[in-house]
DNA sequence: TTTTTACGCTACGGTCTGTAGCGCTACAAA
DNA sequence: TTTGTAGCGCTACAGACCGTAGCGTAAAAA
C-alpha cells in the first residue's frame, strides 16, 4: 500500500491565503495610474494607497516595481475593432482616429525610455499593444488589396510605420492633433496606397 | 547736475566671478548626459561630479534641474544639412537617415513625458529640434515641387507628419532600424510625392 | 581694510525604492 | 486542540535623488 500524504495532486499549504479582493484591487489600480501617468511616475506608494492596502501587501506579490507594472501591462488589451465598414478608406480614417484619441503617450513613451534598463517592458508592450494595433491596419490593407481598392504590390510594413508613426511625428510637433487629421493624413497618403490613379477634383 | 552714482553702465559688483571655466563644463556635461540619458535619469550629481564641481555650484547657476536642462537644450543645434544633391528623391532618403542614425529617442521621449509638469522644456526642444528638422525637410520637398519632381498640391505638413513620424513607429514595433530602411520608407511613401506617375518596374 | 560674492563642504528634510522585522490573524496539519 | 505556516498592516531602515541652508575660505571690488 501507498500512504495518501504522497498525494501528486498539490496538498494546500497551510496559512492565510492571499487576499483575491486585493489582488484584484492593486492590478487595476496599477493598471490607470500606468495609463495615467506612464512608467516613472507611477509609484508604488500610490498604487497601494488607492488599492487600500500596506505598501508591503504590494511588495508580497510582485518583487518590484518593474514587475508591477509588467503585470498591468499584460492586462492591457487592444479592443479589436474588426472594422468592416466595406470601405477601406473609411476603415484607415477611423483606426488612425482611435490611435489619435485612445493613445496613451505617457505609457509608451516612458516605456520605450525604460529599454535599456528594463527591456521586457517594452517587450510585453509590443506584444499587447503594438503588435495587435498594427495587425488591426494591416489587415484593413490586405482586405483592401484583395478587393481592388489598394494596389497589391505596397509594402505593407512601410505603410504601417507611416500611417501610424505620423501620430507621433505630430505629438512631437504641436501635441495631440485634432478631429480632421485622420483624413488629412489618409489623404496625404492616399496616391500611395490607390491601386486606381484617381485624378484630384 | 545729476549724480554720477546713477551711471546706466553696470558698476561690476564686488565679491568673486563666477568661474567661466565651471560655466562651460556644467553646460557641457548636462548636454552630454541629457543627449545619453534623457531627462529623468540625468542627475544633478552625475553632472556635478562629471563637470569636476560641487552640487552646490550647479545650483548656484540653475535654479533647478528643469532649468539646467533647459539651458542644455537651448544649446543643441540641428545641422542645417542643406541636401542639394539635385534628387529629390535622394535628398529625402538622406535626410531619413540621418534622423534614423542620429535621433535621441531618450531625449525626445522624457521630454514628451514631462509635458505635463514641464511644458517648458518640449517647447524649447521643438524650437531647436523638432521645428528645424521639420523645415529642412519642408524646403526640400518645396525644392521638389518648383523643380517639377513633386506634385503641386501636397499637403506638405502632413507629408512631414508621415515621414518623420515612420522612424518613432518603427522604434516602437522593433528598435531602431537598419540602414535599408530609410529608402524602403521612400520607396513606399513616393506614389503619394511623384508628379509623374511613374509605372512600377 | 571692509564688504560682497563664489566655492567646496556638510547637513538637512522630503520623496521614492526595496528590505526586514514586529504583532496579529487566518488556515491547515498533526 | 495544538502547532506551524503564511498573509496583513505597521514601523523602521538604507540608499538614491532633489532642493535648501549655513559654514569657512578665497577672490574681487569699494
Amino acid at each position: 500500500m501507498f500512504m495518501e500524504s504522497t498525494d501528486i495532486r498539490e496538498r494546500r499549504r497551510p496559512g492565510a491565503r492571499k487576499d483575491p479582493e486585493a489582488d484584484r484591487l492593486i492590478l487595476e489600480t496599477a493598471h490607470r495610474l500606468l495609463r495615467e501617468l506612464g512608467y516613472d511616475r507611477l509609484t508604488m506608494d500610490a498604487v497601494a494607497r488607492e488599492a487600500g492596502v500596506a505598501r508591503t501587501t504590494v511588495y508580497r506579490r510582485y518583487k518590484d516595481k518593474a514587475d508591477l507594472v509588467s503585470a498591468a501591462i499584460d492586462t492591457l488589451r487592444m479592443p479589436a475593432r474588426r472594422s468592416s465598414s466595406g470601405d477601406v478608406r473609411r476603415d484607415l480614417v477611423a483606426q488612425l482616429d482611435s490611435v489619435r484619441r485612445n493613445y496613451g503617450v505617457s505609457l509608451a513613451g516612458t516605456l520605450l525610455m525604460e529599454e535599456p534598463y528594463n527591456p521586457r517592458l517594452l517587450e510585453l508592450f509590443r506584444e499587447r499593444m503594438v503588435t495587435p494595433q498594427r495587425g488591426i491596419v494591416a489587415e484593413t490593407i490586405r482586405h483592401g488589396i484583395e478587393r481592388g481598392e489598394i494596389r497589391p504590390d505596397v509594402d505593407v510594413e512601410r505603410i504601417l510605420d507611416l500611417l501610424l508613426g505620423a501620430f507621433f511625428a505630430a505629438v512631437f510637433a504641436g501635441g495631440r492633433p485634432g478631429p480632421d487629421w485622420p483624413e488629412a493624413i489618409i489623404d496625404a497618403l492616399w496616391p500611395a496606397l490607390a491601386a486606381r490613379q484617381a485624378r484630384r477634383l
